[in-house]
DNA sequence: TTTCAGGTTTACGTTTACGTAAAGGTAATT
DNA sequence: AATTACCTTTACGTAAACGTAAACCTGAAA
């Protein structure tokens, strides 16, 4: 067998590393996100269209629509555009970096309110331990309604 | 007349406030999102509901579902469950924080990208420049992103 | 040769998160 | 009284991102 140097992938391959099904591979495809070559009928991805899926999805975690991250590719290559073109591209990469500005502070925000929220189900969970602490199966005392 | 303390909002007041529509703050009191209160028909917010649409906002910027921001509301007050439900809730936080630190790696990530997407923005454009040598209404030279 | 594990197209179904009328109630102006 | 500005419910429509089923090809293994 050649060791032949250019990787490549089928599309269960692909579906099973990035744990999607061939479906949504095709669906992205159909959208114009990828573009595999074929041998005879079947999709032959290479390293590079394993790449964009990747950074399809690694859009979809950042809640960009499939649209979005197509525009995004478009960055990658700024020599086929018109001064306009350019422009428009700068507008839309600073308008992106400012939501993630904001998705950055988001973030931070919530992990210290999931540190709180943690805390207090510990606490919860300990005051159960507390009313146990005797052998009968002794209910809890609060006033909330039980299930 | 009276100065009461109790601030109250119009469902088109907080419509405005956060650049949504009222039939958004309607679908949310639809999925058990909100619960304000009625004078007559008409619904007043308190300050707890505008936070609480606030909390939705943020998840739908973090990407989040409307019943999952609903579920992370009940992460607030621990106290009306059992053990299992605890655990449960425990390991809902562990996961949102596996996913948020994913996030914030995403956002990093890109970021970079986002500047040297720029860069090649701005090198294309100073080659427009160079092209367009003479008349042009002059171009700044510096090769730094400006602030 | 049959079976079977993969791949393909076509096409309709589904969920989420609203949009968009339609038809009407209420309160303050004009 | 009539207009205007909000508010309401009911209900059907829609876009995105796939799921799912049907019907088919196809090369390798039993």
């Amino acid at each position: 067998m050649s060791s032949d140097k250019s990787q490549t992938y089928s599309i269960s391959d692909l579906a099973r590393e990035f744990d999607i099904t061939p479906r949504t591979i095709r669906f992205y495809e159909e959208q114009g996100l990828l573009a595999p070559t074929r041998r005879g009928q079947v999709r032959i991805y290479s390293p590079g269209d394993r790449v964009r899926l990747k950074l399809i999805l690694r859009g979809k975690r950042l809640g960009f629509t499939l649209e979005e991250s197509r525009a995004l590719f478009d960055l990658y290559d700024p020599g086929s555009g018109n001064r306009r073109q350019l422009k428009t591209m700068l507008a839309t990469i600073a308008s992106h970096r400012t939501n993630l500005t904001q998705q950055l502070h988001d973030i931070q925000v919530m992990m210290i309110e999931l540190d709180e929220s943690e805390a207090r189900c510990n606490q919860a969970l300990e005051e159960f331990s507390d009313t146990t602490s005797s052998t009968a199966p002794i209910n809890n005392k609060n006033t909330m309604t039980e299930e």
